[in-house]
DNA sequence: GTGGTCTAGACCACC
DNA sequence: GTGGTCTAGACCACG
């Protein structure tokens, strides 16, 4: 489901966040959707089941997430945006490391901006009636 | 010149990185300026020489300075964009995250265009009006 | 395992690097294969860890290693060879180098020659029988 | 006459004593010529006569030029090879990492070989006959 | 003066 | 356990 890389430099449990957001966003995961419990999850994807356990907690952080004791962990079924200026600041700082990047390496403002435009329309999937 | 946030989890020394690049296209730093040398920059930024020399060193192998042997680090004359592949998929993993986040906090389509939009003029600095 | 000198103008961190390089090469170190640990190595070098740790990133950087988290670092599985014009350069400059060494020496073209292709075989491990 | 590269990380004495040599095998500096000055040769090439000096006592500690008080740096007139073991494996070391490096940018051993010949060739130029 | 290397020792995040 | 970062302080080669 979600494709891990173990040799890069960004956490795992990282990754595991981004790609269930990422999952959700392209439609692949519904709200309401269980997850595997953490140890199928790291069975299923040969992680340790530490890593998994971080993953989801930092996910229920987030309140992408919600577990239920004993039942196990589902998608949100109404997830709230929250945009308190910390969050604001660090889409920014995101976006701007990635322009920056863009620019050396050629990029000019309108290559940006399409590409940019491509992501997003990519990962608004199919789920997105716009 | 360049403000580190010391509690920040991205190095000090890639903020320094990041923060010359910004400077640059920002047209702050003009080329073949000089930059302080490692030892006032240390100063400078209450930093220890070698965090600033690791950043210079990696600036040097970006190509974005170029270093004169008993003269110091100089902003390089005319950079020559490299765009391997591992770089284009470090800036589309970058812009992949940043936008799975700014969903997250409710922005739609439109407005993270628009968002990038305004960063990248932002960044562009003189060029803004075009 | 790497003889090191620490009499030589050459830094040790390149020498570990060269080093490694040289015994991928040589088929002593096996792809896939596990190096000591930064500290395991430093210890069984007598040096700091932080020059092993040097050694170790800039092998990583030359995608001559990678390095799994929490794991250790590793030879890479497969080595994909990347010729840019600056290590074109490099290269040539060594040659070079070496034959006008050579020269002052008393050899003359065809002795250069084969005290090249022999080193060649030596370094090629298994393969001195073509 | 020589190119110096003030951003190499090789200094600048070594490069003019590199570059002496070169010019000397390539028929470009004869035997018994003179050098310009030191303090010449500083304006030359807009370098700090300190560079120029030591260039050229290195030249004469390897007897590759001969200094006369009062009249000048001239080019020996019999360079008599010296084959220490010394001498012999740092030429060693040179072609070893040229060949290192050869192998890591995807050369074979033939591709290699006919570098090196290459080389050879161009850098015996026009002053030798065989 | 400049950058480059090395040691010592500490702390941290991640798995 | 692993690698990664940072500080402090020292020494060196180069121009």
């Amino acid at each position: 489901m979600i494709d891990i890389d173990v040799t890069s430099s960004t956490p795992i449990y990282t990754q595991i966040v981004d790609g269930v957001k990422e999952a959700i966003l392209k439609g692949l995961l519904e709200p309401g959707e269980k997850l595997p419990s953490v140890r199928d999850m790291a069975k299923l994807m040969t992680l340790n089941p530490n890593t998994v356990q971080k993953a989801y907690q930092q996910l229920e952080r987030e309140k992408v997430v919600v577990t239920v004791r004993g039942r196990g962990t589902f998608i949100s079924e109404e997830y709230k945006p929250r945009k308190d200026e910390d969050k604001m600041n660090e889409v920014k700082e995101i976006f701007k490391k990635g322009i920056i990047e863009a620019f050396y390496m050629g990029f000019d403002k309108q290559k940006i901006l399409n590409f940019v435009k491509n992501l997003v329309e990519e990962m608004e999937g199919l789920n997105k009636n716009d």
